[in-house]
DNA sequence: GGGTAACAAG
DNA sequence: TTCACACCATCTC
DNA sequence: GATGGTGTGTCTCTTGTTACCCAC
C-alpha cells in the first residue's frame, strides 16, 4: 500500500482504489451486503467515471453544478456522469451513486449559488441584501421554500446539478481503512510529497482498526452526536438558551442509550454471509466497557466535553450528573474535580465537600486530581463555616526573579516572547539555554523506545500513514507493551540509551512520531540533554510521561539550561513566568515530578525593564547556576 | 479595490 | 484536531 | 496573591483562486 505518483493525472483515483481494495480485503465482513453491491458497483465503474465519483467525494458538500465541474483529466463530465446516475436495485444506493438535479434545501442552494446569480434570479429583492441575510429574505419572498432542483429555484433549466448520493457510506469506508476521521485520502498527497513521513509497520490483514461491525457503527453513531451538539450550540448560543438545552438533553440521551448495559449481544455476529439485522445496522446496541475499552473511552471524553459545555452553559446540575458518570473512567481525575465544582456553584456545597474529601482520602488518587481538589477544599470549607484544613504547601519549586527588556524592546532585537526573552537574558556561552517545552523529554522517549512504539501489535497499525500506535492514549496501552518498556529503560541503567538515542535521531529523522518535533531537536541540543541529563531523572520523566501519555504529554518547564562545565547540577529547567501568568495544572503536575525526584526545576518570575533604564548590567544579574 | 477567509488541489 | 498564555472578575488576607 | 473563567494566537503542508464584505 502506497500514494501514487502525482505524474499520474488521475493521482486521486489510484489512491482511491488503493482504499477501496484494502478495505475490502481486510474489512468485507464488516460491510452489509447492500454496501458491497455498492462498492462492487464502484469498482466496476469506468476509470472517468469513478474519477469524478472521487473528485467529488473529497470536496466539501455533496451538491454541485455541473457546468461548473472542469477536470481536464476526466474529461467530458456529462458522459461520466451517466453510469453514476444509473440506478443500483439491492444496494445502499438504489437510486444510483449520484443524483441528477437532486432537491435541494433553501440552504443547500444558497451554499451553490454566488451572490451575483441569486441577485439575478430574485431581481425582486434588494439590491444590497448581503448573503447572510439571503435565506430570510428568500423565505419571506417565497413563502414555499420547499427542497427543489437547482433549476427550478433559479428558473434556469441549464443550472443542472450532480449530488453525491453515498450517504454515510464514505464517511464509513474511511473510518474503517484510517481508523479515524481526522485523516483522509489527501494524507496520500502529503505522503506523496514527502510532507507527511511515517514509519513503515508491516501490516497484516489480521491487523485492522475493527473488528466488529457494531464498532464502527458506534464510532459513527458518537461522532454524529458530537457533530450534532456542535451544530446545535453554533446555532443557538446566546439566542435560543431554553431550545439549546433540549438539543443537548437529546444528546446525553443518546450517550446514555450507548452507556446501558447490554453486552448480550456481544456474540452473536452476524457471519459475512448472512443479512444483518436492523437492530445491527442501526447501532442500537450499546458499548460493552470490556468488549471496547476504546471505544468507552471516546464515549466518556464526548460525556466529559458535554458537561463542561453544560457548565459554560450555567446548566450546573446537570453538569454533576454527566460527570458522576465518569466516576470510573478514565477521565475520572478530570471530571471529579469538576464535579465538585459544578456541585459548588449549583448551591449544594456540602455534597461538593463531601465529594472532595471522600475523593482525596482515596489512596490512589493521582496528582491531578489532588492538586485540583486541594485548591477547592478550603473555598468549600469556608463556604460551609468549617475549619480550614491546613495548608502546608511550601513552595517546593525554588524561584529566581529576571528583569528584561519588555516585549517590544526584545521584538525590536528579533526576539519574540518572553520565553525567548528570558532564554536570551539568561544564556551564557557555557551555560546554553534551550527554548523547548513539550519538545525534548518526550521526544527523548520516542527516540529510545522507538521499536515498542512502532512495535506491530494487532490494531496499533493498519495503514501506511499512521504517526503513532492507533492505541497510544487508549487505556491498555503500556500494559500491553511493559515488558518492552522495561527493556528500553534497563538502557538507562548502562550506557547503551544515549547510543540508541543517537541512532534513532539519525536514522529517523523527519519521520513523524508521537511527541517529537524534529525541527526542535538539534544535534547540539540532543549533545547537551545526553550529556548533562541523568538517565535517572530521564526515567522518572518516562515513566510519569507513560503513566497518563495523554495528560502528561505537556507541561514541562519552558526552558532547559545546560551547565556542561559543572560536574554536578549540570542542567536545569525553567518555567518561564510573565507577571500575567501563572503555573497551570499540568505544569505544576511536573514540578511536583521534579521536586520528588530532586530534578532541578525552577520558577522564572520575569520583570519587565522600560527601555530608560535598559542596561547590560541589569539583565544579567541572575545568570548564576543554582545553588548546590 | 482592499482585506480576509474558505476552498481546491498537488 | 493543541497548547500556553493574556486578560478579566472575584474573593481573601 | 489566589482562583476560576474566557479569549487569543499558534499550530495543523503550501499555494493559488474565488467569494464575500466593507469602505471609498
Ligand atoms: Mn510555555
Ligand atoms: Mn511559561
Amino acid at each position: 500500500m502506497q500514494a501514487a505518483p502525482l505524474d499520474n493525472p488521475r493521482y486521486y483515483l489510484a489512491n482511491f482504489d488503493t482504499l477501496i481494495d484494502w478495505v475490502c480485503q481486510c474489512h468485507a465482513d464488516l460491510l452489509t451486503e447492500a454496501e458491497r453491491a455498492t462498492v462492487d458497483a464502484i469498482t466496476r465503474l469506468p476509470d472517468a467515471s469513478r474519477a469524478l465519483l472521487v473528485r467529488l467525494l473529497m470536496r466539501k458538500g455533496d451538491h454541485f453544478e455541473r457546468s461548473q465541474l472542469h477536470y481536464p483529466e476526466i474529461g467530458a463530465i456529462e458522459a461520466a456522469c451517466q453510469p453514476l446516475i444509473t440506478p443500483l436495485a439491492d444496494s445502499a444506493t438504489p437510486d444510483g451513486l449520484c443524483r441528477h438535479n437532486a432537491d435541494l434545501s433553501l440552504d443547500e442552494m444558497l451554499a451553490l449559488v454566488t451572490l451575483p446569480r441569486l441577485r439575478a434570479a430574485f431581481a425582486e429583492l434588494p439590491r444590497s441584501t448581503p448573503k447572510r441575510r439571503m435565506h430570510d429574505a428568500i423565505s419571506e419572498l417565497l413563502g414555499d421554500v420547499t427542497p427543489r432542483p437547482l433549476p427550478a429555484w433559479l428558473n434556469d433549466p441549464a443550472a443542472d446539478t450532480l449530488s453525491v448520493g453515498l450517504g454515510e457510506l464514505s464517511r464509513r469506508l474511511s473510518l474503517m481503512f484510517f481508523g479515524n476521521l481526522r485523516q483522509n485520502l489527501s494524507d496520500f498527497v502529503l505522503s506523496e510529497l514527502g510532507l507527511l513521513r511515517c514509519e513503515t509497520v508491516a501490516l497484516s490483514p489480521a491487523s485492522r482498526a475493527f473488528t466488529h461491525r457494531w464498532e464502527v457503527d458506534r464510532y459513527l453513531a458518537l461522532e454524529q452526536l458530537r457533530e450534532d451538539w456542535q451544530q446545535a450550540s453554533e446555532r443557538l448560543d446566546r439566542t435560543a438558551n431554553a431550545e439549546l438545552e433540549r438539543h443537548w438533553q437529546r444528546i446525553v440521551a443518546a450517550l446514555d442509550a450507548t452507556a446501558s448495559a447490554a453486552a448480550n449481544e456481544l456474540h452473536s455476529e452476524p457471519s459475512a454471509t448472512h443479512q444483518l439485522t436492523d437492530a445491527h445496522a442501526t447501532g442500537g446496541r450499546a458499548i460493552d466497557d470490556r468488549a471496547n475499552a476504546w471505544l468507552a473511552q471516546r464515549r466518556d471524553r464526548l460525556r466529559f466535553s458535554l458537561a463542561r459545555d453544560a457548565e459554560r452553559q450555567g446548566w450546573h446540575q446537570a453538569a454533576a450528573r454527566q460527570y458522576a458518570c465518569l466516576e470510573d473512567s478514565a477521565y475520572a481525575p478530570r471530571a471529579m474535580p469538576r464535579r465538585v465544582r459544578a456541585l459548588e456553584l449549583s448551591g449544594d456545597i456540602s455534597a461538593a465537600h463531601a465529594l472532595a474529601s471522600e475523593r482525596l482520602a482515596r489512596a490512589e488518587i493521582t496528582l491531578d486530581e489532588q492538586l485540583a481538589l486541594e485548591r477547592a477544599l478550603p473555598r468549600l470549607c469556608r463556604g460551609l463555616g468549617l475549619p480550614a484544613p491546613r495548608r502546608a504547601r511550601a513552595p517546593t519549586t525554588p524561584q529566581i526573579a529576571l528583569t528584561v527588556p519588555d516585549l517590544a524592546t526584545s521584538a525590536a532585537d528579533g526576539i519574540h516572547g518572553v520565553e525567548r526573552a528570558a532564554a536570551h537574558a539568561l544564556a551564557t556561552p557555557e551555560a546554553p539555554v534551550f527554548y523547548v517545552e513539550n519538545g525534548l523529554i518526550p521526544a527523548l522517549f520516542t527516540l529510545l523506545c522507538w521499536e515498542v512504539l512502532f512495535a506491530p501489535l494487532p490494531g496499533a497499525f493498519f495503514h501506511a500513514f499512521h504517526t503513532g500506535p492507533a492505541d497510544l492514549y487508549r487505556p491498555d496501552f503500556v500494559s500491553r507493551r511493559q515488558a518492552a518498556f522495561e527493556a528500553c529503560f534497563a538502557r538507562l541503567k548502562d550506557e547503551s540509551y544515549r547510543t540508541v538515542i543517537r541512532e534513532r535521531h539519525q536514522q529517523k529523522q523527519g519521520i513523524q512520531a508521537p511527541f517529537v518535533h524534529w525541527e526542535l531537536l538539534s544535534e547540539e541540543l540532543l549533545n547537551h540533554a545526553l550529556d548533562c541529563i541523568p538517565p535517572a531523572h530521564l526515567e522518572a520523566c518516562f515513566r510519569h510521561l507513560l503513566a497518563n501519555p495523554r495528560e502528561h504529554r505537556a507541561g514541562l518547564p519552558d526552558l532547559i539550561q545546560f551547565f556542561p562545565e559543572h560536574s554536578s547540577d549540570r542542567y536545569r529547567l525553567i518555567e518561564v513566568k510573565a507577571p500575567t501568568d501563572r503555573l497551570q495544572d499540568n505544569q505544576r503536575q511536573w514540578l511536583a515530578l521534579f521536586a520528588r525526584h530532586a530534578i532541578p526545576a525552577l520558577e522564572c518570575r520575569v520583570e519587565w525593564l522600560s527601555a530608560t533604564e535598559a542596561s547590560a548590567d541589569e539583565c544579567s544579574r541572575h545568570k548564576a547556576p543554582p545553588a548546590s
